[in-house]
DNA sequence: CTCCTATGATTGATCGGCCC
DNA sequence: GGGGCCGATCAATCATAGGA
């Protein structure tokens, strides 16, 4: 259990605290779900994370029951149907799997339950 | 915007801190791999087990940690020394251990 | 009891890998 | 060459716990 090539570049630092590391420097690119109002040119991205209305969440919760995994058709059928991107339903689903993925795995196993009666 | 907190009623209602000595494990986790604060899913398993949590609990504790100590270094940097020092005394036995072993075999 | 901060959990979306 | 999926992670946010 011993990396090697970390450390690209240490940093200056000469007090002998805390370097920084690469993991701090890393940033994510913003979202690229524009979506209500696709800017005029120049292409900027809303950048902001989509909050999806109750009624967005039932229906695709709905459409999970019934299917885990969606057809090109159906992806396109719904996301018109909720107004979200086909992406943004991908996604959605992507998600919703791995969710409930680590539910079974935890929801399986929680043996010891302390205080289990009271 | 009444659009509301359909959220509501979800579990981090019924949150509860993890036990001091489970803090401190993970920090201790944390800080000594300060370069590259990533455990494997074995690790996490082991922490897991070492602080009475679930693996999942391992995971948001490391991803929140990790955001917010770059976040905001300077903030943390007591806590760094502090746990930089008590695993650099661990290292010091290791080390001196390792020092003792060679003596009597040098390749 | 009232702020205000620390902290665990949730989640839309990204990143890198893999497969087809 | 691209699209979807997976696994891990990010980043913003939520809701609460805990301290002054």
């Amino acid at each position: 259990e011993q990396e090697a090539p970390c450390v690209p570049e240490p940093c200056p630092s000469a007090g002998g605290s805390a370097q920084t590391f690469e993991w701090m420097r890393v940033k994510r690119n913003p979202p690229k779900t524009g979506k209500s109002s696709e800017l005029g040119l120049a292409g900027q991205p809303n950048a902001i994370r989509t909050n999806f209305s109750t009624k967005q969440l039932t229906e695709l919760e709905k459409e999970f029951h019934f299917n885990k995994y969606l057809t090109r058709a159906r992806r396109v059928e719904i996301a018109a149907t909720l107004e979200l991107n086909e992406t943004q339903v991908k996604i959605w689903f992507q998600n919703r799997r791995m969710k409930q993925k680590k539910r079974e795995k935890e929801g399986l196993a929680p043996a010891a339950a302390p205080g289990a009666a009271k | 915007v009444m659009i509301l907190r359909s959220r509501f009623l979800d579990a981090r209602r019924k949150r509860r801190n993890f036990s001091k000595q489970a803090t401190e494990i993970l920090n201790e986790y944390f800080y000594s791999h300060l370069s590259n604060p990533y455990p494997s899913e074995e690790a996490k398993e082991e922490l897991a087990k070492k602080c009475s949590i679930t693996v999942s609990q391992v995971s948001n504790w490391f991803g929140n940690k990790r955001i917010r100590y770059k976040k905001n270094i300077g903030k943390f940097q007591e806590e760094a020394n502090l746990y930089a020092a008590k695993t650099a005394v661990t290292a010091a036995h290791a080390v001196a251990a390792a020092v003792q072993n060679n003596q009597t075999n040098s390749p």
